[in-house]
DNA sequence: ATTATTGCAAAGCCTTTGCATCGTT
DNA sequence: AACGATGCAAAGGCTTTGCAATAAT
């Protein structure tokens, strides 16, 4: 990897070396690519216009190097890869807690968000439906993993 | 489909009358395990619980009728199948709008409903991330409706 | 009798994995 | 030189599709 004096190389040169990453190629260039970019791209999205500037990056690579990117915080996963279709019995609006741990989904409802976001979007366009989707651990794991730690 | 006294054959069959579709033994056993039921299923968790009544259901009809009862609105398909992986750049905590129609996702920020759902869901367990996503159609698309009705 | 619905087999697509090679440190 | 990262080929898993057989109207 060139030295090179451009700000995103110093940028990210830092990042790999406080996350003990080696500075390759591929991954600055998915990074610049995705620094800053509003567009939430899929992984052939990223792949496609990486290639512009690394015409052997596999896509294999690709999906690697974004999945470090959001283990370390430098990015979101917006839809996560393999997730399995669920249906919900109920087709009426309310929102979602799904617990990272076991895969618990529990209902509840908010629907105070409703007009508040409503009224936020109201030039966006038309809206159908407004959910919130909450990420944590549910208190039964949390309870778990006291026990463990207790016992141990 | 035999003729059956029970309250739940009586009102799925209403819904079969009413959507012009044939009752069968499928459909209807699929509608009992899914009918109130609160666990979010997958189609193999519906798949298999639904085989204890029908032993010869096959995992491709349970995929069809989900698909159907969600489209007519007797469920809702929380997470849908072939929703492929997306990226965001941000991993700050914000919300999203959906356009159903050309699949652009616009950011957003309704901060306000963090607290209001951490209030509400402080029994649940930990909560990592609260995040509103908005189903619907974007200006854009709503005005080339609007230009190619006009034109017809 | 008609035709929507189903089961079966096969295909499709996104994503992950094993491994030898390459490139950074 | 050491070893983490990559490309390639292949496998994996969920979901869809074509078509003949079945069952509801």
């Amino acid at each position: 990897m060139q030295q090179q004096t451009d700000p995103i190389f110093q940028e990210f040169s830092d990042i790999c070396r406080k996350l003990d990453w080696r500075m390759t190629s591929s991954r600055l260039a998915v990074y610049r690519y995705v620094r800053g970019n509003k567009e939430h791209p899929t992984v052939d999205a990223v792949w496609k216009a990486v290639q512009k500037e690394q015409p052997n990056i596999s896509r294999e690579s690709v999906y690697r190097i974004l999945t470090d990117f959001a283990a370390k915080g430098l990015i979101y996963i917006l839809d996560p890869p393999n997730v399995v279709a669920r249906y919900d019995s109920s087709s009426k609006r309310h929102d979602h807690f799904f617990c990272q741990q076991c895969g618990k989904i529990v209902d509840f409802n908010a629907d105070e968000i409703d007009a508040i976001i409503r009224n936020k979007l109201s030039a966006v366009g038309r809206i159908d439906r407004v959910e919130a989707r909450v990420l944590g651990v549910c208190q039964e794991c949390l309870d778990k993993e006291t026990v463990s730690k207790t016992i141990k």
